[in-house]
DNA sequence: GTCTATAACGAGATAGAC
DNA sequence: GTCTATCTCGTTATAGAC
């Protein structure tokens, strides 16, 4: 039997919902405990006990983010489509956190990286490296069916599509506009079709 | 008759000098006046007589990396050549930043813009529309004598690279990686050169 | 123009009661 | 699991001597 008196989500997971959040909007290193306490409503001792350090919260931010995204990459995948279409799905999975005002939390942590605990630092790349590993397999696809046409290699391909996506939407966010970020996308994609 | 004993460089040039690269390198939020006072040998009352504010120094610092920024872009015009000569010039201030580990100065700050002092905010967002209209201003040249033929508008296709370079360089940076960079940019190009 | 000294506050983190 | 209370340190900023 489920214990229906249990909140929804407990402290833990409500503070790694806030974290996530405040470290996409504002970056690591401009919230404190205190925020999180203030809007949980609880005491910044409360929060430690659940996360010890700033850094094992950080840590623990960016796995659950990781875990969700590539979630929804796979989700894109079971859905099959066409390379072109799993592109577009691609954005849309960025378009949805931008519309959210947040930036990607790794690109947000990569403009940290430098003042970033030593334990975040590596898993922010492993971030960029398996997205760019998707990227590269829906290129593969493309390139098979002749649908697709990247300039140079499918890997540099995916690497410029990512990083290009990573940045538009960095500069977008500042903007508040949403749709100069999707038509970017749509751009940097296009550039990839057989024309 | 120049005064021979005065330092190469005042206190304020000096101080302006170490933001930047504090700014460009951690991000606004993960420098203190006490890291540029350690750097220079002073007390950080020296420095809040040079700048009596965070957000003073701050604005100071965008204000004239922008202005060496368009200098630098003025100077790729003076020199002349084909769109596609301009546009490798461009990418080659970017790359030039990137060598001394150091973000774009504005990306770095859109990434900080939600908590950036007020007065801050919309320098960095005229900082991309002059660059922008520069790019732009390259691209109609180069759809005018053919060489180019970017997909949308020429302004469209001016954000997307901007916006993709920032991108780029944002993740280039976290890897330490000047190639991939290049090879991303060169990548960006190609995609606007008429083949 | 630079200094010493200090104010006023917020940060991350811990001890120990409940 | 959450609280009160506290520690220690770093932050921006100012007053006033030199």
């Amino acid at each position: 039997m489920v214990e229906v008196s249990t909140p929804l989500r407990d402290t833990a997971t409500r503070m790694l919902d806030v974290a996530e959040r405040l470290v996409q909007q504002r970056g690591f290193n401009a919230f404190s405990y205190a925020d999180i306490a203030a809007e949980l409503g609880v005491t910044k001792a409360t929060l430690h006990y659940h996360f010890a350090s700033k850094a094992a919260l950080g840590s623990a931010v960016i796995d659950r983010y990781a875990l969700r995204f590539f979630e929804a990459l796979a989700a894109i995948d079971a859905r099959g489509g066409s390379a072109e279409e799993r592109l577009a799905g691609f954005v849309d999975v960025y378009a949805n956190v931008l519309r959210d005002q947040r930036m990607c939390l790794c690109g947000m942590l990569a403009a940290d990286q430098l003042t970033l605990p030593d334990s975040m630092k590596a898993p922010v790349l492993e971030f960029f490296d398996r997205t760019v590993a998707w990227v590269a397999s829906v290129l593969e696809r493309g390139v098979a069916d002749g649908s697709l046409a990247p300039i140079g290699s499918v890997t540099e391909a995916a690497k410029t599509l990512v990083w290009s996506i990573e940045g538009a939407m960095l500069v977008a966010r500042a903007y508040d506009d949403v749709p100069s970020f999707e038509r970017a996308a749509t751009q940097l994609i296009q550039a990839l079709v057989r024309r």
